[in-house]
DNA sequence: TTGATTCCCATAAAATCCCATGCTATACCA
DNA sequence: TGGTATAGCATGGGATTTTATGGGAATCAA
């Protein structure tokens, strides 16, 4: 999935871009949507995926864990169903508009299963940021001599 | 599912979120509400959920124990239905109102396939206190530059 | 009767739907 | 090859419907 990048307009709505959308669209007309709990940014996913994690939470600890209760709550308690209308749009609340940063643009960036919602700015620091990690990481992918150290 | 806040007005009356209600209007007209065990708030969920619940703390622990029979008789003790009229309120109880803290104002909290209503001052804390928990427990979700050395 | 609870209606604000428009990329034809 | 028609998409604005919430009438209980 390509990033791309769409208007948001004064009543929140945004294009969901049509490539995200016919790959829901088998499924369901809605997505779920959430603040990422790591970056400034929002993330969707179907609501098969995010059952799905609930089920491994549920699975993976104690019943009756505080984590397990914890997890619940932040997963469940952030995330909200945004069904998409005919034509593709959906409205993002104002709480995820400002965890993001987000007021007249936003990126569509895919992740697999899932995919993130930027900032434009945000998303160009994070991308090179992201670049400058891999490359760190995993010189061997950097065919260019190492002159600088 | 999100949170959402809702007025609660003099007579005790609160709209259950219609995204709330929508969910479990498929099977029915009203909610179970009991005092959370763990936390100060109230928890909601269908009638269903509440006996699967049941059945889950039977098989969890032996089935004549001292424990379990606290646990189901705290649980089962307080439960109460609650049924919501055509304009979707529910009208809550001085208990677990004052379990819960709340005066004016309550917001509802998604948790899977259940809920929870708190006090708005309460659950601005509690979500900030699971954040940094979750985070801490989980250093591989941090994606945060690590500056100390 | 009095106090409390439930039901019903009214209203303002917010969310949702619908239609129109312009743009872009692709296909088609000369 | 170049030019044009076409379909799909993003976007804007307005109309319509839902929802939250307040107040009051009706019902019930003590």
């Amino acid at each position: 999935m390509d990033t791309i990048v769409n208007k948001v307009d004064a009543k929140g709505r945004v294009s969901l871009p049509s490539d995200y959308r016919s790959i829901i669209k088998e499924l369901s007309t809605e997505i779920v949507c959430y603040r990422s709990l790591t970056a400034p940014c929002i993330e969707g996913c179907t609501e098969e995926l995010l059952d799905k994690l609930a089920a491994d939470i549920e699975n993976s600890m104690d019943f009756f864990s505080q984590e397990q209760d914890d997890l619940t709550n932040l997963i469940f308690g952030d995330a909200k169903r945004f069904p998409f209308d005919s034509t593709g749009r959906i409205v993002l609340t104002e709480k995820l508009l400002k965890h993001a940063q987000i007021t007249d643009a936003a990126v569509f960036v895919g992740k697999g299963r899932k995919f993130q919602i930027w900032n434009p700015e945000n998303w160009e620091k994070e991308e090179a940021r992201i670049r400058a990690e891999v490359l760190k990481n995993r010189p061997q992918l950097n065919r260019q001599p190492q002159e600088a150290k």
